[in-house]
DNA sequence: TTGAAGTGCAACTAAGATGGTTACAGTTCA
DNA sequence: TGAACTGTAACCATCTTAGTTGCACTTCAA
C-alpha cells in the first residue's frame, strides 16, 4: 500500500485549481514533501498524457487537458500499474486440484473486483474532485 | 500487494475439499510453501472464526462452519486489516485549501471502492470457489 | 509412560518496495 | 550570464513480507 495515487491526485487537483503553472517546490509545499518526490510523480503523469511540464527558469507542470476530461481512472493506471491482489509467491503444486486450480479461478475473482474499482474512478473526474474540496473548504 | 489473501482462501478451499482433519504439512504441499508459513496463517483464520485447529498428534484443521456459510469477505477482512487504498506519508499542509481537503475528499471515494468490493466479495462463497475449482479440473 | 506427530511461537534472514535526501547535469529566460 | 527550474541518479532508512530454523507444548496410540 503506498501513497502514489493519492498524492498524484492531490498534484493534478492543485494544478486543476491554478491559472498558472506550479512548480515542483510548490506542489511540494502543498504535500509536505521534496520536491524530487514531486517530480518523479510528475514524469510518470506527463507519460500518462496527464500533466505538461515546462524547463527552464519560467517552469512549472499545468494539466494537459481540461479537469472535466480527467477521470480518476486515468491517474490510477498511470500510478498503480499492477494489481490490486496478490498472487501466491511460489506457484502451487499442480499436483493438487486445488493447487493447479486455485489461481485461475481467483483471478477470475479479483479481475471483477478490479473492474468494479475501475468503473467507479472512470466515473469521477478532477473536476469534481476540485469541487468537492471547494466545499470542504466552505464548510470549515 | 501481499499474498495472504489468495493463500487464506486457497487453504480454506483445500479444507473444504477434505472430509478429514488436514494437516499445515499437507497444505503446505498444496501450497507449495514451508507449513511454519501455513500455521501462522492458520492462527489467524481460527481467531476469526473460520477454521477450528487441533493439537497434538492427531492434530490438523478443519472449516469452523460448513463453506457454503463463508464468504470471501470474511477470509479478507481475516487477513487484510487495513484499507485497499493508501494516504499521504506526511500529512499535507493544512494553510492550502488543497492540502487541506484532499484526504477528506479522497477516503470518502476510497470507502465506496472498497465497499464495491466488499459486495462482490460477500457475494462469493467458499463452497462457489469450490465447485469452481471442480469445473476447472473437469475441463482439463 | 513413552515416543511420535502435530501445533504455536519466537527469532532470524533475505528480498523488495517505498519515500526521503543529496548532488548535479541540462534547460530556459530575463 | 546567472538564476530558477526540471530530470535523473545514487544513496539511505524504514517497513513489510515470506521463508527458515529451533523448540516448547499438546495429544494420542502403543
Amino acid at each position: 500500500m503506498n501513497s502514489r495515487f493519492i498524492v498524484a491526485t492531490h498534484i493534478l487537483t492543485l494544478l486543476a485549481s491554478s491559472d498558472v503553472p506550479v512548480t515542483s517546490e510548490e506542489i511540494a509545499v502543498s504535500v509536505n514533501t521534496n520536491p524530487v518526490v514531486i517530480r518523479r510523480l510528475l514524469v510518470e503523469l506527463a507519460k500518462a498524457g496527464l500533466v505538461v511540464t515546462q524547463q527552464g527558469s519560467a517552469g512549472g507542470s499545468q494539466l494537459a487537458r481540461p479537469a472535466e476530461l480527467i477521470t480518476l481512472l486515468q491517474v490510477y493506471h498511470a500510478m498503480e500499474p499492477g494489481h490490486l491482489f496478490g498472487m501466491h509467491r511460489q506457484t502451487p503444486n499442480p499436483e493438487c486440484e486445488i493447487g493447479n486450480n486455485i489461481q485461475g479461478v481467483m483471478s477470475g475473482i479479483f479481475d471483477q473486483a478490479e473492474q468494479a474499482v475501475e468503473i467507479l474512478f472512470g466515473s469521477i473526474t478532477l473536476a469534481q474532485i476540485l469541487g468537492a474540496v471547494r466545499i470542504a473548504v466552505m464548510q470549515t
